[in-house]
DNA sequence: TGCCGCCCTCAGAAATTCCTGAAAAATGCT
DNA sequence: AGCATTTTTCAGGAATTTCTGAGGGCGGCA
C-alpha cells in the first residue's frame, strides 16, 4: 500500500524520467499528458500527490490546480508545480491558486523527490511513518498500534484505519461516501451505514475508560474528530 | 488575531526586509539572530511559521531544525529554510530533516511571501480563511461549527446552509426562490413559506442571548444579512 | 478441520429534524 | 382608523438520519 503520485507531463522523456525515479522511492505511479484526463483520474482514485507541469494540452496545469482545490472532494490532494519558465509572476500565482509547491525547470530529480517527501510528511503525516496525536490519543502508523494515556487500545484493522484516517484530518467534517472511499477504498461497493457500525465500534473501544469521545457526528453531512 | 512568524536571521538588513514585507502582509513577526534564541523563542511561544537561515551564529539552521522536530510541542511548526548556497546536497538534506521548503538567496521576497502563505494554507487551515465571518459569528464551512462570541451555536443541517448561504454573500438580498434553489436544491418543489419558517429558527438558534439580529426582512423582496 | 476474530448486512428502535397548515401579529397603504 | 398583504409564530405529525444488537460469512491460524 504505498503512496501514489500522479505525474501530469506532457514532454514525454520527463515525464519518464519522473516516473522511474518516483517508482524507485517506492512510490505507485501514474500519469497521463493531458489536463483533462488528469482529473478524471484524480476522480477516479485521488492521489496522494500530484506533479501538475504548468503546460500542458488542452487545459493549463493552473487551471487543473484552480479546478481541483475548488471540489471539495480534491482540495487537499497536495501539488507540485512545475514549469519551464522562471517567471516570478507565474510561481505566484500558482501558490496564491492553491499548489504547494513550485519547482522550474530544470530540476534536479533529487530536489522534486525531497519536496514530494516534505509535502506528504506535512499532508499525509502517517505516510511519513510518523506519530499522530490527538489530546491523549497517539497512534504510530508504522508499528500499528494505538494508545490512549499510555495504555494500548486494541483495534481492529478497520478501526485501525478509520482512526487514521481521522487523525489525518482533525476538525474536519468527512461523508460517509468520503470515508468509504479513504478507509475502504475507491472502488468498495459498501453499504454508507456499514460505517456507522464501524464508528460504533470504534467509539467503544477508544472511550473504553468513559474518556471524552473524540468522534463528532454530523447529522446529513458525516463524523469529524475535533481538536480538543 | 494574526498569524505569528518567527524569522530566524543573521544578516540585519535580510532580517529588516522580512520582517517589513512580512508586516505588510498582516503577520506579527518576532526575530533573532541567534539559533540558541530561536529554540528559546518557540519554546516560549509556538509561532505559526519560522523562517529559518541555514547559516546562523552558535547553531546551525540544521540543528535548529532537528532540535524543533524532535520535541513534540513544536515537531508540527512549519519551517521554510533559507540559504546563500545552492547545493543541492544541503536542499536535501534541509528537507530530510524535516524543513517544509527550502529557499535559496537571492530570492524575491514576494515569493517567500506567496510560499509562507502556501504552507500555511497546508498546516493550519485555520488560519488561511474557509472561515466566514460575521461579526463576532464563526462559521467553519470545514468543520461545520459555528460560533458566536466564541460560544458554540447548535445548528441543525438546514440552519447551517442556510446560515452558509447568507454569509456568502452579505449586504445581498436574495428572494424566497434563490434561497430554495440554493439552500434546499434546484429542483426542490417545497412552499416558499418554509423558508420563513427556517428563517425564524435560524434566527432563534443565532440570537439566543439577544444578540442583534443579522437577518433583515426585505418586504416584497426576501431576506439579507448586512455587514454591521 | 475447527476455532476465533473480524467484517458486513440487516432491520427495528430511538433521536432528531423537517414540513405543513393555519392562526396571530406586524406592516404598509388608502 | 380600517383593510389587505405579508411575515412570524406555533405545534404536531411525517420523514430522515443515526444508533444498536444480532447474526451470517469469510479468512487466518493452530
Amino acid at each position: 500500500m504505498n503512496p501514489t503520485v500522479l505525474v501530469v507531463e506532457d514532454d514525454t522523456a520527463l515525464c519518464e524520467l519522473l516516473t522511474w525515479n518516483l517508482s524507485a522511492e517506492g512510490y505507485e505511479v501514474r500519469s497521463t499528458a493531458d489536463g483533462e484526463e488528469a482529473l478524471l483520474m484524480v476522480r477516479e482514485q485521488t492521489p496522494d500527490a500530484i506533479v501538475l507541469d504548468w503546460m500542458i494540452e488542452q487545459v493549463p496545469g493552473i487551471e487543473v490546480c484552480r479546478q481541483l482545490r475548488k471540489d471539495k472532494e480534491t482540495a487537499q490532494v497536495p501539488i507540485i508545480m512545475l514549469t519551464a519558465r522562471g517567471e516570478e509572476e507565474d510561481m505566484i500565482r500558482g501558490l496564491k491558486t492553491g499548489a504547494d509547491d513550485y519547482v522550474t525547470k530544470p530540476f534536479s530529480p533529487r530536489e522534486l523527490m525531497a519536496r514530494i517527501e516534505a509535502l506528504l510528511r506535512r499532508a499525509r503525516p502517517s505516510l511519513a511513518g510518523s506519530v499522530l496525536q490527538w489530546g491523549d490519543i497517539e497512534l504510530d502508523a508504522t508499528s500499528h498500534r494505538v494508545r490512549r494515556g499510555g495504555e494500548p487500545l486494541h483495534l481492529g484493522p478497520t478501526e485501525f484505519r478509520l482512526l487514521r484516517y481521522f487523525m489525518e484530518r482533525p476538525n474536519r467534517v468527512v461523508s460517509r461516501q468520503q470515508i468509504l472511499d479513504g478507509v475502504w477504498g475507491m472502488d468498495s461497493d459498501i453499504d454508507e451505514r456499514t460505517v456507522d457500525v464501524h464508528i460504533r465500534r470504534l467509539r467503544k473501544a477508544i472511550n473504553r475508560n468513559g474518556d471524552t469521545d473524540p468522534i463528532r457526528t454530523v447529522r446529513a453531512a458525516g463524523y469529524a474528530m475535533d481538536v480538543n
